[in-house]
Order: C-alpha cells, then structure tokens, then sequence
RNA sequence: GGAGGGGUAGCGAAGAGGCUAAACGCGGCUGACUGUAAAUCAGCUCCUUAGGGUUCGGCGGUUCGAAUCUGCCCCCCUCCA
C-alpha cells in the first residue's frame, strides 16, 4: 500500500486536481510539494497540525517538502473562511511569529531535508505595475467572483486588499515551481479556490502541470471546527496550551469523532487503528484515553503524555497524588477568601464569577466542598482546588 | 459623491423616553443523571467593597430621566453616480 493509499484509508484526502498523477508522484516520492502557513499568532494550533502531519508521512515516503512561511501573504490576511477583515499585524509581528511556527515545526519536519521559504523575499518588493502585467493579466476577476470564498465575502464586504489574496498564494506557488520545482500543493479544504488559482497560473506562464489536494478539515460530529475551546485555540506551544490541557482536550472529545481522530490525526498505523475501532463500546474510554496520549506524545513528548495521562487517572480517580497537575505559584499569599483565591490563581476572571461557582457548589478544595464565598482559605503547602467537575489545579503558597 | 437601511452582551436578535443590567434563542458555566461522552432536566451567565458602579458603534446636546429623541463623526449593507 503506498502513502497516498494510505492517506485515502485515513480519510485526509478531501480534494485533488488529478488523481492519478498526485498518486503516482507521491508514491514514488518523486513530489515536491509545498503547504503554506500564515503567521496568524505566535503558535501553531491544531489547525497547522494535520497539515504538519501530512508533511510528515509524505516526508517520510520520500517527497520534499517546502515550508512556506507568510511573511508577506501575512501582510494581507486570506479572506477564505472568514466572515469579517484580519486584523492588520506589523512587521515585527509577522516576523516574530515565522521564527515561532519554525521552531515548533522542527518537531514534525526534518529540516535538513526540508525547504523552508518566506514569502516575504519575493512577494514585499513586487513592483505593482510589473506585477499586475505579469500575473495580474492571468487572472479573471468574474473567475475569483465564483469562488466560494470569495460569494460569502461578497454579502458582506470585502477589501481590494484580500481579494489579492489569491493571487498573492497564486504567484507563491509559481515562485516555488520554478525556484525549486514544486509541483505541488498541499492545504485545508477552505484554501481550495486559492490552490487551483496557483496550478491555473503555472500552466499559464510556463505550460507545465502542477497539482494540488486538500487536507479535510477537522470538523467535529457538529460539523464545527474541532481545535477551539471556549478560551480560543488548542495550541501546541506548552506555554499557551500545557501538555494536560492538551490531552484533557482530546480526552474529553466527543464520542462520534474518537475514530476520526485517530486516522486523521495519529501515526498509529491502520493495521492497529482497524483492531481499535472493533473494540467494544465499554472501552471507549479506553480509546480516548490512547487517542489523547498518542497526540500528546506526537506535539509534546512521551515523557509529557506518561505525566499528563498519570495527573488525569489520578485526579479522576479520587487520587490525592498531584505530582503532574497542573499547577499555579502565588508569590507571598497571605489567607483570602476562596473568591479571592480563585481570581488569584486564574481559575475566574471576576469575583462574581467566582461567587457564582461556590454558590452553585462547584468549588472544592483538597477534595471538601467550599460552601461559603466569604471561606478564608489558608494554605501550608499547597492546595488542590477543583472547580466544576474536571478543572484541577494545585495552588503552591510561596 | 448621492439616497435608503443598519451597528444592542461571546454570537443571533427584541426593545423605540422611566416599569430595562436590557426579552428570547444559541453558545458558555454550575448542579443532577452518566462514562472525564452525548442527550435530557434545573440554575447561572457586565463589574462590585452587595451600598452601588459602568454598559446598547464614538463624542457632544435635549430631558428630572436616554439603548430609545437630537447634532456631528466612524463602520457595515443595498441602490444610484
């Protein structure tokens, strides 16, 4: 079975242009193909994360990758999937954040056999009448008026900035087909009319054949894209996500999407992942608890998925031992209330919040219910306090 | 540039001078039931030192009292140029 089986097995595959060729190409790992990644924040989130898995698996079949970093693409904002303008971010941002997702990608990606490019070098010095005979006169704009992307954004406005979007992603593709023999392209589902623009342009200007697919995007059983929580993105940087967080995540995912997840997301291959899915319905706890490791072990570390699946089983089990879970340092804590501590240690964001959850019982610390907002808390060492059914933390009194 | 419509809590959406910290729905949170799931049910959902305080795009005005009336400005939509 060769890679591209594979990926169709796990169900990654959600566009191609040609069938045969991508198959042909990426099995024989004769593919270079490129998958673009806009500086958006300074993390990369789960979003990025299949895409770093596909480059992975086709990295490891053989074929090429070409990072391709947003530096000048991040100028402009891709209006694809958005109902409202990117907010405008400044060089330094920009900047700042390609030298993060690099770090972080280095995880998934050997670089030495690896591109990495920026389109900053080239798409920032573009002379605009130059560019506009060259490339703009490829393009048709009733065309990109028919793109999906594009229809949405007609209801509600859409700046001449972004609608250059595509031709900017377009002429990113060029570039690399005749830089460094890219012939591919790899993205989400949602970047589709964008990839097409650039195989258009190539056979354009230069006659030949380039080819794109798209990454099915990760939806939930809801049909919503999975990788948010209430506080925004589930990132892979620990300092934004922690490793227990992370796997909490994947630990509580709904039980519909626990199989999906396990093909398009781990490397376990389908031989084992096939054993899985027969597994009897009293084990799905099991599988989410294999399934949150494996992924925790994928962006993190074994190391950090053994002490994040220890903290869970053992603060769900009753268990007193808080070695590996999470925790907060309160520098000269003198007694306060339990109201006050929660805001203290981050677990709410305003003291009607907090006396809201004693109110309703959801606060417990040590294990006892706190019944009282008022409740002056003390602390030797430190304290477990479990807000709600599945929020830990251990406060340390320094 | 002109004409019209609009901007209300995380989102959608009522309210059209006091009874409004603002209906309702979604989302979120807490509790019950469960399996750290879903569904269901109940409560909560601006801040607070619990006296109040600050909110309805922004800044002024009218009024005892403004989300509601008014002037200017900003933004969005539709049509015209």
């Amino acid at each position: 079975m060769g890679i591209y089986e594979e990926l169709q097995e796990r169900n990654l595959i959600a566009q191609v242009t040609d069938e045969k060729e991508i198959r042909d190409l990426v099995n024989a790992g004769k593919a270079t193909f490129y998958i673009g990644f806009d500086p958006t924040a300074d993390s990369l989130h789960v979003g990025h994360f299949m895409a770093l898995c596909l480059m992975k698996r086709l990295q490891q079949a053989g074929n090429t990758p070409v990072v391709l970093l947003g530096g000048g693409t991040g100028h402009i904002g891709d209006p694809s999937g958005r109902n409202d303008l990117r907010q405008m971010m400044d060089k330094a941002t920009i900047d700042h954040n390609c030298e993060c997702f690099k770090k972080q990608m280095s995880k998934f990606i050997d670089f030495n056999k690896a591109i990495v490019a920026n389109n900053a070098d080239w798409l920032l010095d573009l002379n605009y009448v130059d560019f506009l005979r060259e490339v703009g006169a490829h393009f048709s704009v009733n065309n990109m008026l028919r793109a999906e992307c594009y229809k949405q954004r007609m209801e509600r406005g859409l700046t001449f900035l972004e609608f250059n979007y595509m031709i900017m992603q377009a002429y990113d593709f060029y570039y690399l087909n005749k830089k460094y023999g890219c012939n591919m392209q790899f993205g989400g589902d949602d970047q589709w009319s964008n990839m097409l623009a650039g195989t258009e342009l190539i056979r354009k200007k230069t006659g030949k054949d380039a080819y794109a697919m798209t990454i099915t995007l990760l939806l939930n059983s809801e049909g919503k894209k999975m990788g948010k929580t209430a506080n925004g993105a589930v990132w892979l940087d620990p300092a934004k996500t922690s490793p227990y967080e992370f796997f909490q995540y994947w630990r509580n995912i709904d039980d519909g999407d626990v199989m999906k997840c396990f093909k398009l997301l781990t490397f376990l291959p389908m031989e084992q992942i096939r054993e899985i899915e027969k597994w009897d319905d009293s084990r799905i706890n099991e599988k989410k608890e294999l399934l949150a490791f494996e992924l925790t072990k994928l962006v993190h570390s074994e190391e950090e998925a053994q002490k994040a699946l220890e903290a869970a089983r053992s603060l769900f089990s009753g268990n007193a031992n808080s070695e590996n879970i999470p925790s907060v340092e309160l520098e000269n804590y003198s007694p306060a209330s339990i109201v006050d501590l929660l805001l203290l240690s981050g677990l709410t964001t305003s003291k009607g919040e907090g006396r809201r959850l004693v109110e309703q019982g959801g606060i417990s610390i040590d294990g006892e219910k706190v019944t009282s907002p008022s409740k002056i808390i003390e602390i030797k060492d430190s304290v477990v306090i479990k807000k709600g059914k599945k929020v830990f933390l251990k406060v340390i009194a320094k």
